[in-house]
DNA sequence: AAGGTGACTTAGCAGAAAGGAG
DNA sequence: CTCCTTTCTGCTAAGTCACCTT
C-alpha cells in the first residue's frame, strides 16, 4: 500500500493539485465528514535498485484548517487533532500542541523542554499544503527586539589622539568602541578595513572632531580595549544569582518575542533580535570590510502580519516604516541593510511548519532527480559532441556540477563583494589542464575561491571528450576571461527545468550529497558493529559528503592540545592493558598449578578486566582517528542542509539493507518503527 | 537578453551551554 | 563543586533562483 501511495505523491504534486483546485475546494467542504482523503490507488512498480533513497511518499491524512479563529487557537485545534487518523502512532503521541498551560507553572529549562515536545506533536507533514502560493492565512507576532541603546563609556576610560586624551561625542565614541573591541583581531591591521572604518567613522564625528582627528594611525584605542576586556572578564566572574537573572531575562524576552502564531500554531521565530550596529566583517578579501553597519530603528522596519491579527506595537514614540499583509511571503519583518543595500528578514525557526515543508520538498525533488539522473547524464554526455558551443559548455558545466557538486555560480557585481566563483562563473585562471599527470590521463586541476572564500582545490581525471572541450573553451582567452563564456546560471537552470520539473543546479548538490551518504553508510558499516564503530562509520560517511561539498573549517584553536590529551589517555590505557594482560597470564598459570575453583574464578575475573580495557582502548583509538580525520572538515553544514534525515534514521534503526529499504519508504519514525519493532525500544531514546 | 530585486537557503565562526574529569 | 573541554546555538554573511522591468 505504501508503494501505491508513493507513486502517486510528489511527482504530480503542485501541478496536479493546481489542476484539481476545484476538486480540492470541494473536498475541503467535505472535510468535516471525511478527514481521511486517501489518494486513488495507482499501480505499483517494483523499485529498480536496493531501495536506498527511494521515491517519495506523502501520507497526508488531513487538511489544514482554513478558517481561522484567532481566539480559539488551542481548542479548535485540539478537536480537529482528535479527528485525525494516525494509524502507526502510539497513543501517547496522539496529542496536538497545547501552547503552554501545563508548562506555565514550571519554569526555566523544564518549561522549554515540554514546549519542544508539544511542537513535535503537531504533525504538519500529515496535512495538506497550500496550493495557491500563499504561505499562511493568519500571522500574529510582537515585532522584533531592538539592540540596546548605546551606553557612553565612563569618563575614566580614555581615547587618546596623538598621545593626548580626548573626549568624543557619543556618536563618534560609539563607532570608536566598535573598533576598539576588535583591536586584537587581525582585521584591524588590514588597510581596506582601516580605510573603510575611518571613512565611516568621520561621518559620525562633530565638525570639531573631524578637524582634530585627521589620521587613524594617531588614534589610540587601547584604553578602551582594556576596558572591554575587563568587562567581559567581569561577566565571566559574575555570581550564580546574577547569571541566573540574565538567563531569566533572556527567557522572558524569548517567551514574549520569540514566538508567533501562524495558522493556529505557536511557532518559534528564528531571529527575533535586530542585528546590532557594528563594523561589517565580510569573509575573505571583502572590499567593504570595516564599514559601519548602522543601527536599525523602528522607522526602518517593515512589519508583515495578517490584517485580522493584533499588530505589533513600535517602541514608544516611534513608528514602523510600514505594516503590510502579504501572505505570499514567510517573513515577519524586514529592513534594508546599509552595506550592500540588501534586505534582511525576520523569519521562523527551522522547527516551524513553513521551513520544514520546504526542507522536505527539497529532498523530494532530490528523490525525483534520482529517478531520472541516468537519462540526464546520458543527455549531457551526448551534448559534449554538440555542434553548438553553448550546448557543449552547458554540458561540461553540468558535468562538473554533477560530478564535483559545484555550486551554480551566479555572476556578481565586481568590487562589491569578495572575488569568489562557482561553476558557471569559473574563469580560465581557475583551471589547469594536464594531458598526463603521474599515471593519470586528462587531469583537470581546479583552484578557486568559492562561497565564503573557501578554497576549492581538486585534481581530477576527466573523460577525454570533456578534456578536449575544455581545451577548446580555453582557446584564445586571457586568464581573467570566463571559462564558459556562452553560459550563465539562468541559461543552465532553464535547461534543467526542461529536463525535470523543479530541477535546478543546486538539486544536484542535495542529491549527490544524500546518495553519497547512503552509499558510504552501506559500504562502511556492518550491522553488528559496536556503537563506537558505528559512530566512526557514520562520521566517515558524513565526512565523505563534507569533502564532496567542500565544507571546510579552520582547525579548532585547541586542536593540537586536545589531540595530545587524547594520546596521553590512550598511552595510559595501553599500559593498563598490558598490566591487566600480565595479571591474566599469572592467574592462568596459577590455575594450571592448582586447578581449583578459586583460581578458575580469578582467571575469569582477569579475563573480563582485559576485555573491558580493550574495549575502552578501542573507543579511545576510534575517537582519535575520528578527530584527526575531522581536523579541517566541517560536518555540520551537510548534516543540516544536504543529508536527507530519513537515510540516517533508517540506517540507525535497521540491521539489514532490507530494513533500510522499508524504512526509507516510510515518512515518519512511527512508520519505521513498524518495520523494526525489535530495535525500537533500545534505540528510541538515542535517536533525537 | 540584460539587469535588478526580493525571498529564501546555505555557510563558517564565536560565544554560550553542557558535559565530564578531578 | 570547579575547571576545562566539547558540543550546540545564534548570528549574520553569502550564496541560489525566480520574477520583474527595460
Amino acid at each position: 500500500r505504501d508503494k501505491e501511495k508513493l507513486k502517486h505523491s510528489d511527482g504530480s504534486s503542485d501541478r496536479h493539485r493546481e489542476k484539481h483546485k476545484e476538486k480540492d475546494k470541494d473536498k475541503e467542504k467535505r472535510r468535516e465528514e471525511k478527514v481521511y482523503t486517501s489518494p486513488a490507488a495507482i499501480k505499483s512498480e517494483p523499485e529498480e535498485d536496493n531501495g536506498f533513497y527511494p521515491s517519495p511518499q506523502h501520507n497526508r491524512t488531513s487538511k489544514r484548517e482554513f478558517e481561522y479563529k484567532p481566539k480559539k487557537v488551542k481548542t479548535e485545534h485540539d478537536k480537529k487533532a482528535k479527528k485525525r487518523k494516525h494509524e502507526y502512532e502510539e497513543d501517547e503521541e496522539d496529542e496536538d500542541i497545547k501552547p503552554k498551560k501545563k508548562t506555565k507553572d514550571k519554569k526555566g529549562t523544564e518549561g522549554k523542554k515540554s514546549k519542544k515536545e508539544e511542537e513535535e506533536k503537531w504533525k504538519w507533514w500529515e496535512e495538506e499544503r497550500y496550493t495557491d502560493g500563499s504561505k499562511w492565512r493568519f500571522l500574529e507576532h510582537k515585532g522584533p527586539v531592538f539592540a540596546p541603546p548605546y551606553e557612553p563609556l565612563p569618563d575614566k576610560v580614555r581615547f587618546y589622539y596623538d598621545g593626548k586624551p580626548m573626549k568624543l561625542s557619543a556618536p563618534a565614541e560609539e563607532v570608536a568602541t566598535f573598533f576598539a573591541k576588535m583591536l586584537d583581531h587581525e582585521y584591524t591591521t588590514k588597510d581596506i578595513f582601516r580605510k573603510n572604518f575611518y571613512k565611516d567613522w568621520r561621518k559620525e564625528m562633530t565638525s570639531e572632531e573631524k578637524s582634530k582627528i585627521t589620521d587613524l594611525n594617531k588614534c589610540n584605542f587601547s584604553d578602551m580595549n582594556e576596558y572591554f576586556k575587563a568587562q567581559s572578564e567581569a561577566r565571566k566572574q559574575m555570581s550564580k544569582e546574577e547569571k541566573l537573572k540574565i538567563k531569566e531575562e533572556n527567557e522572558r524576552l524569548l517567551q514574549e518575542y520569540g514566538f508567533c502564531i501562524m495558522d493556529n500554531h505557536k511557532e518559534r521565530i528564528g531571529n527575533f533580535r535586530i542585528e546590532p550596529p557594528g563594523l561589517f566583517r565580510g569573509r575573505g578579501d571583502h572590499p567593504k570590510m570595516g564599514m559601519l553597519k548602522r543601527r536599525i530603528r523602528p522607522e526602518d522596519i517593515i512589519i508583515n502580519c495578517s490584517k485580522d491579527s493584533k499588530h505589533p506595537k513600535p517602541p514608544p514614540g516611534t513608528k514602523w516604516k510600514e505594516v503590510r499583509h502579504d501572505n505570499k511571503v514567510t517573513w515577519l519583518a524586514s529592513w534594508t541593510e546599509n552595506i550592500q543595500g540588501s534586505i534582511k528578514y525576520i523569519m521562523l525557526n527551522p522547527s516551524s511548519r513553513i521551513k520544514g515543508e520546504k526542507d522536505w520538498q527539497k529532498y523530494e525533488t532530490a528523490r525525483r532527480l534520482k529517478k531520472c539522473v541516468d537519462r540526464i547524464r546520458a543527455q549531457y554526455r551526448d551534448d559534449w559532441k554538440s555542434k553548438e558551443m553553448r550546448i557543449r559548455q552547458r554540458a561540461v558545466a553540468l558535468y562538473f556540477i554533477d560530478k564535483l557538486a559545484l555550486r551554480a555560480g551566479n555572476e556578481k557585481e565586481e568590487g562589491e563583494t569578495a572575488d569568489t566563483v562557482g561553476c558557471c562563473s569559473l574563469r580560465v585562471e581557475h583551471i589547469k589542464l594536464y594531458p598526463k599527470l603521474d599515471d593519470q590521463e586528462y587531469v583537470v586541476e581546479f583552484d578557486f575561491l568559492g562561497k565564503d572564500s573557501i578554497r576549492y582545490y581538486n585534481k581530477i581525471p576527466v573523460e577525454k571528450r570533456v578534456f578536449k572541450n575544455l581545451q577548446l573553451f580555453l582557446e584564445n582567452k586571457q586568464p581573467e576571461d570566463d571559462l564558459f563564456d556562452r553560459l550563465n546560471t539562468s541559461i543552465l537552470n532553464k535547461h534543467l527545468q526542461e529536463l525535470m520539473d523543479g530541477l535546478t543546479a543546486k538539486v544536484f548538490r542535495t542529491y549527490n550529497a544524500s546518495i553519497t551518504l547512503q552509499q558510504q553508510l552501506k559500504e562502511l558499516s556492518c550491522s553488528d558493529d559496536s556503537i563506537p564503530a558505528k559512530v566512526l562509520s557514520y562520521n566517515r560517511a558524513n565526512r565523505a559528503v563534507a569533502i564532496l561539498c567542500n565544507h571546510q573549517r579552520a582547525p579548532p584553536k585547541t586542536f593540537e592540545k586536545s589531540m595530545q590529551n587524547l594520546q596521553t589517555k590512550i598511552d595510559e590505557k595501553q599500559n593498563q592493558l598490558s598490566a591487566a594482560r600480565k595479571q591474566l597470564k599469572a592467574a592462568k598459570a596459577d590455575h594450571k598449578a592448582s586447578h581449583d575453583d578459586k583460581s578458575k574464578k580469578a582467571v575469569e575475573v582477569k579475563r573480563k578486566a582485559v576485555q573491558r580495557i580493550e574495549e575502552q582502548l578501542m573507543k579511545l583509538q576510534v575517537q582519535a582517528t575520528d578527530r584527526e580525520e575531522n581536523k579541517q572538515i566541517a560536518l555540520g553544514t551537510s548534516k543540516l542542509n544536504y543529508l536527507d534525515p530519513r537515510i540516517s534514521v533508517a540506517w540507525y534503526l535497521c540491521d539489514t539493507a532490507e530494513d533500510v529499504y522499508l524504512c526509507l519508504s516510510a515518512t515518519s519514525i512511527s512508520d519505521c518503527k513498524g518495520h523494526c519493532r525489535k530495535k525500537k525500544k533500545k534505540k528510541k531514546k538515542d535517536i533525537k
